[in-house]
DNA sequence: TTTATTTAAATGTATATACAGAATAATTAG
DNA sequence: CTAATTATTCTGTATATACATTTAAATAAA
């Protein structure tokens, strides 16, 4: 049997000729492409048709738009300057090779620093969580999370042998949105010794911390300390 | 005088009301959105234009929207999960304190690792160029450029006093994309000595690597090392 | 020549309509 | 009750049209 042909939009079409044009460098950087008026006569379809097709270019950084003035070739750098953050538990756990440890947990009052990153009122406790993850029972990276007590109150009666703390609140208090950093960092001596990296010729690691809302309340805080051997960003290369 | 109100477009509106229902914690993650048609006559708009509120925020990944089934309330994760690459250099440059030191040039036989990254045939020179950026005199980032000679024959004679030579490959042959890697690593002493980090309690680095591409062929790949202290990607946090 | 004014072109917003395709719900036949 | 069919709902694509707003070019007035 003939494989049918898959119909094609034709602002896809449309799209297609555009970032050829741009990736072939046949329109170079500030080019004026044509109008939406022109590329609807060119393709034979509605203004709208042809206005779509610029915009989502637009959209993804390169077209550049102006109303009155015309639509123009953008500067490249926005395409690939981002990095798209990597959860490397998820990953371990699709590859089927995952375990962890809980290293403690306990109530504690938080501090001055970690209460205002929490807003929490001073005084006010917080479970504090020391999480070693594996992945073929080697050390993938080691988590201190924070959780906000009002917010999870059962946490400490979970069990987390399958489940991951982060899944549980992912489930009990979904955040609406999430704060990242990340930094390289020198492991202590102590996290040296839980990711046993004391034999490795670069103990240097990727601290990832992250912060989870839910509204306007913090739900948690976590620090993620990973073998740099571990957290590349980026494709390919070196 | 008084100032105008300024008159929102009514596709903006609805993002607004959508995003606050999302935001706010009123439609949970999974939660089904109105439909295209109920939202425009809710809000007495045509179906297009309560769409383009769809769509918009479907984009920008705060919806997931699937053909016959509806518009449903998407993982959070989407939206921040990502980084910009911050560029130092013109940062330092645009707050009017930076300068350079040419630290060495030559044309070299590129390796074999080398040449397979700048798809260059065995044998063939490339410009290498060690160039260290500073901001208020004071160290800010360690650069290892390979150029490809065919692409900018003329680039040793130039002198880079002021402009850099990013700024020049830019202006001389601009590429239309670029690949980035980001890693931490631990500079070599040679390297920790030229930033000027030996008396640094933690001399720990950011190396981003970057390779510019012209078509189908490399003009450059950068690799630069960078203080830690000097490169957090990111906001606030700790 | 210089400065206003007008005009044209381009993008931005909005509507009404049509049909296709996918997913689900309701109905019907066995 | 189960399975197949039908109908409905919803998103996806596409067109034609209208008018607003912004920018730039052409024109007219000083």
């Amino acid at each position: 049997m003939v494989k049918t042909a898959l119909k094609l939009p034709q602002y896809q079409l449309i799209k297609q000729y555009l970032k050829h044009q741009i990736e072939s460098g046949e329109w170079p950087l500030g080019y004026r492409t044509p109008s939406e008026n022109k590329l609807a006569k060119q393709f034979s379809v509605s203004r709208m048709t042809a206005r779509r097709a610029l915009q989502e270019l637009s959209d993804q950084g390169l077209l550049s738009r102006t109303a009155g003035s015309g639509t123009f070739v953008a500067r490249p750098e926005s395409q690939a300057a981002s990095f798209e953050i990597i959860d490397l538990v998820a990953r371990a756990q699709q590859a089927g090779y995952y375990s962890n440890r809980l290293l403690g947990i306990e109530t504690v009052v938080a501090s001055r620093q970690m209460a205002e990153l929490m807003l929490l009122d001073s005084k006010q406790p917080a479970y504090q969580l020391t999480m070693l993850h594996l992945e073929r029972n080697r050390p993938l990276l080691l988590q201190q999370l924070w959780v906000n007590t009002a917010l999870a109150p059962a946490l400490p009666k979970q069990s987390f042998n399958k489940i991951t703390p982060d899944a549980y609140l992912d489930w009990f208090a979904s955040s609406t949105s999430v704060d990242y950093q990340l930094m390289a960092v020198m492991p202590s001596q102590a996290q040296r010794h839980q990711l046993a990296l004391q034999d490795q010729p670069s103990p240097v690691c990727m601290q990832l911390n992250r912060r989870c809302w839910r509204q306007r309340q913090v739900v948690s805080i976590s620090a993620s300390v990973i073998p740099a051997a571990f957290y590349q960003l980026g494709h390919h290369l070196l």
